[in-house]
DNA sequence: ATAGAACCTTAGAATAATCTAATATACTTA
DNA sequence: TAAGTATATTAGATTATTCTAAGGTTCTAT
């Protein structure tokens, strides 16, 4: 039972494991935005990221909203974006940690 | 290069997305551990144990430190917990509201 | 109705992650 | 130095992810 929690996180992360859904949470961070859109700014084919936008939409990461014929995204729970952005702030840590000890030498 | 940070990003968030590895962490939390213990503890077989220690060493998640015979690994930041409890928050926000739909069905 | 636009799904190939089992290394102690 | 203990590495099989390319839906406008 407390392996099921440690493997519904994991799923979780996964979202977070690509640099292109990445840089697609980042992109909505503010607005929601059209597939076409979205295919254009990541630099996508649109049956690629349909993939990617149906695997984020299954974890409820990304809600989606018809609008005639054209479908918009965007992120479920802007709190999302905050460990994105603490995430993002760890690793620049380590950067900054490694540069100094190669500056160091 | 802004896509050299993505792919970084990505890497690091790797890290996450397997539940042993999760687990691994949550059980370093507040302390240090050797090999043997996380083994028994994680119910990993230690080849296949150290290998996923390898992986998170090489992302600078994990430190070691050796003693003897026997090797310590530890949290290399302890923020990066911080972000482990974020995303486990965001994830039972999720579960309750995903609970609540069904109830209100 | 038909054609076009926007998006989704699927099959299959290519690549990456994971595990098992065997071997290797580093250190300690008899 | 030989044997034992703790950890690491490697090769190869297995499984999971990702991408491409093709075909499907759904909606709109003619």
């Amino acid at each position: 039972m407390e392996d099921q929690i440690y493997s519904y996180h994991a799923e979780m992360c996964k979202v977070f494991s690509h640099p292109k859904r990445l840089e697609l949470i980042n992109i909505l961070r503010d607005k929601e935005m059209s597939v076409g859109e979205l295919s254009e700014k990541l630099g996508l084919a649109l049956g690629n990221l349909s993939q990617h936008l149906a695997m984020m939409r299954g974890r409820h990461i990304l809600t989606s909203r018809k609008e005639g014929n054209v479908v918009y995204y965007s992120i479920t729970n802007p709190r999302l974006l905050e460990a994105f952005d603490l995430l993002r702030e760890i690793l620049f840590e380590q950067i900054r940690q490694d540069a100094a000890l190669i500056q160091s030498t």
